[in-house]
DNA sequence: TGACAAATGGAAACTGTCTCCATATTTTGG
DNA sequence: CCAAAATATGGAGACAGTTTCCATTTGTCA
C-alpha cells in the first residue's frame, strides 16, 4: 500500500530528511509555518516538496502514518487480551491521553477526518476501522449496545481532535470520552 | 452589544447589502469563493467589505448570529416549559436536524467553537451558555449526572459541526448525540 | 562506461488577502 | 439652506504564500 514503485536512492534521501523535519517542527509546534520553508529547512528545493506532499495535509498525513498505525495495532492488541468494553476505555483514554501531549497529531487526526473521502483518508479509515472493530466485538459480548455505530464514535473524537488547543480541552476531552463510552454501555433493558 | 455607535446611512446599507449577499451565497453552498468576491457581488468595493468584516469568519458569524440567538432562545423556552433532560433532548435532536440542512451554519459553528477566545467566539459562548444552563438544571433535578460538564457536550458537538459534509454524517450526527444524551443521563446508583 | 530514466532546485507566474488614500457622501450646527 | 467637519467609499496595487515548469544534475542498468 505505501510502495507503488521503488524510489531512487536520492529520492528516498529527499524524502526522509523532509518527513525527519517536518516531525521535528511539528512536534516543537510549529505548524503555521510557510510550505515552502519545510523544503529550506529540510535543505531541499521546492519543487521536491512538492513532488513527494503536494499538500501540508499530505506532509502531516504521512508524519503520523506511522505513529497512527501503532495506535490502531495497539487497540487490536488490547481487543485480544481484554473484554472490549474494557479495551475501548483504555484506547479511548490512552488516545485522549496522547493526543493531549501531541497537538500536532491531533491537528491532522481533525484534518483527515474531515477529508471523509480521498487518498488522504486512509489514515482516518484505519482509525475508523479499530473502533469498528472494539464496537463489533462489545457488541457480540454483549457490553456494547448496537444502535450506535462506529461513525458516531468518530464523530465525536472528531471534535476532540478539532478541540485541542489550550484552555481546559484537557478536562473536556476527558468528559466527552466518559459521554461516549457511557453512551455506549448496553443497559439492562 | 450589538451597538457600538450609530451607522451613518450608507454604511449600514452596503453594511446589509453584504450581509444579505453572503446569506444567499452560504444558503447555495458557496463557502470557497474568494472574499473578495463576496464584496463584488454584493456591489461594493473591497475597503468596505473588510472596514465592516475583518475577516471571512467575522463575515459568517454576522451572517449567523441572529439564527444563532434564536436557537439559544428556543433552548431557553424548552428548560422553561419541560423537565431539563427532555429540553436538551428536544434541543440537540432539533440542533443536529437544523444544522443537517444548514450546512453553512455548522461550518460556522466549527469555526466559532475553535476560536475559544477572541471577540468571534462570542457566538460560539453563547450556545455554551445555553448547553450549561440545561445541564445545570439537569443536575439540580437529578436527571443528569454532575461530574461532566457543559464543555464535554460542546467537544461532541464541534465533532458534529465538522464533519458536517455529505456521506453519512446524518446517522453519524444523530448517534453522537444519542450517546451525547445517554452518557449524561444519572443512573440509579 | 554510456545512454536512458528519474529527480532536482529555484526562478517566475499565479492567486487570494489586505492596505491605503484621494475622492465621495452624510451629518452637523450656524 | 449651506458650509465645514466627520465619516465612509472603492479599487489599484503591494504583499505573502502557493504552485508550476524545465534546464540541469544525479542515479541506474546493461
Amino acid at each position: 500500500m505505501t510502495t507503488g514503485k521503488p524510489l531512487r536512492a536520492d529520492a528516498r534521501r529527499n524524502r526522509d530528511a523532509l518527513l525527519a523535519k517536518a516531525r521535528e517542527l511539528f512536534a516543537n509546534g510549529c505548524f503555521d509555518l510557510r510550505f515552502d520553508d519545510f523544503a529550506r529547512l529540510a535543505g531541499v528545493g521546492t519543487g521536491t516538496l512538492y513532488r513527494h506532499f503536494p499538500t501540508r495535509e499530505a506532509l502531516a498525513e504521512a508524519v503520523y502514518r506511522e505513529e497512527l498505525e501503532a495506535m490502531c495495532a495497539h487497540a487490536r492488541e488490547l481487543q485480544a487480551t481484554q473484554p472490549a468494553m474494557e479495551a475501548l476505555t483504555t484506547f479511548l483514554r490512552g488516545l485522549v491521553n496522547h493526543l493531549h501531549t501531541h497537538e500536532g497529531l491531533a491537528r491532522t487526526l481533525a484534518t483527515l477526518m474531515a477529508a471523509r473521502s480521498g487518498t488522504l483518508a486512509d489514515g482516518g479509515r484505519e482509525l475508523g476501522r479499530a473502533v469498528s472493530d472494539l464496537l463489533t466485538a462489545g457488541v457480540q459480548q454483549g457490553s456494547i449496545r448496537d444502535d450506535v455505530g462506529a461513525g458516531a464514535v468518530l464523530t465525536a473524537l472528531q471534535g476532540i481532535c478539532a478541540a485541542c488547543e489550550p484552555p481546559g480541552s484537557r478536562a473536556d476531552a476527558d468528559g466527552a470520552v466518559t459521554l461516549i463510552l457511557d453512551g455506549l454501555r448496553r443497559h439492562a433493558v
